[in-house]
DNA sequence: ATAATAAACGAACACCATTCGTTAGAGCGG
DNA sequence: CCGCTCTAACGAATGGTGTTCGTTTATTAT
């Protein structure tokens, strides 16, 4: 079947598709995303370079949906928004996660939040060699939620007896209800932190 | 060559070679494993259960080199002397944390990690409810920033103009020193705010 | 001595990402 | 309208992956 009347394939179809591929739970790959697209593997590299290309879109989707929204207010709301806004994003894209992390980014949307973050911290008084600091620990921190949330139902599995972990894990909450609670109080003791940080800097003036 | 007089493989010599492969910087797999070990792929089978067994030995082997000197002192000592380890295992073995993130812990020295930690927290004063939620948020905390560490150079790449960060990052440090001193920052703000919920919920009594 | 087990191999399977050459429709300049 | 180039599909092939299975033989246990 050569060149249809009406080309089957697009970036966005593609996009569409492996970002649906993703979220059904099924594996992604190339192959099982020209299988949900009717067409063969081959056919997708007429419109994309390869597999990180089509991973580095289906970041851009995703992104697309959450970040759009800039957050306005003082510097500490758009840190809390952004990252719940990261957050959620992870969230209803659990499986995106272990697909899109640790390869740059360059999409024009993710980087304009993280440039707004940084403007926003910069404006608040944060001096120029630590903003960078401030936003790599922010996201390292949305991050490794993220993976959390990514993570299997019981992230330890004592096999032996322990001192408290085994206790507490019993009566513990578990999954996205536990992470969210945890993601909510360590954004919570990062902001505060922040703040004090600010104010002794600002002090030092 | 069936059944040699004295056997090739063992547990031990393949999580050896594993993490060798591993460290090396070479893509891990079990075929390019059984190369490196001189064997067929399929003879690894008899002494390990599959890939994700493999990678299961890979964590031990890591979690003996770093976490047995179980740390003493006072418990905000022991939250850095733990973090600070886990660092280092990462540091030392960057290569290793996409294999092992995401997957379900059992090996027992990184289980007596998590307890010394957890019982260290409960000593100190933090509530029953909130512990595993506190060890949650370090543990993110250091699992993000481990990625940090193995992510490339360059984590952000501006195609465009930004407001702030294309400035910032042109004179900012790179590599392992940038992710170096965010984690330190990190873990100063972390412990910073940990103290101050403590003497908080010290004062409710 | 015989049986069971252990530890290697080779062959095969079903994937995977990617490359290349082929084919035929679409849109263009002459 | 003819012919050219571009496009977007295909099929076939390459070299990888993880895993399973049957076979062979050495070692160990009965």
């Amino acid at each position: 079947m050569p060149r249809p009347k009406v080309p089957i394939l697009s970036a966005d179809r593609i996009a569409d598709a492996a970002l649906e591929l993703v979220d059904s739970g099924r594996p992604f790959g190339v192959n099982a995303l020209a299988r949900a697209l009717g067409v063969t593997p081959s056919s997708l590299y007429n419109h994309v370079r390869g597999r990180d290309e089509i991973i580095e879109l289906i970041r851009g989707r995703i992104a697309a949906q959450y970040l759009p929204a800039l957050p306005e207010g003082s510097w500490d709301d758009v840190v809390a928004a952004t990252l719940r806004a990261q957050r959620r994003m992870y969230a209803e894209h659990p499986n995106a996660i272990p697909l899109i992390v640790g390869k740059t980014i360059t999409d024009p949307l993710v980087i304009a939040s993280y440039d707004t973050l940084a403007t926003a911290l910069l404006a608040a008084g944060f001096p120029d060699g630590e903003v960078l600091t401030v936003v790599a620990i922010l996201d390292s921190f949305a991050l490794g939620f993220g993976l959390d949330l990514a993570s299997p139902d019981d992230i330890w599995q004592p096999q032996g007896p322990t001192e408290t972990l085994g206790r507490l894990l019993a009566g513990a909450e578990r999954g996205a209800a536990r992470s969210d609670r945890a993601f909510e109080e360590g954004l919570e003791l990062l902001l505060d932190s922040l703040r004090l940080r600010l104010s002794r800097l600002r002090e030092a003036d």
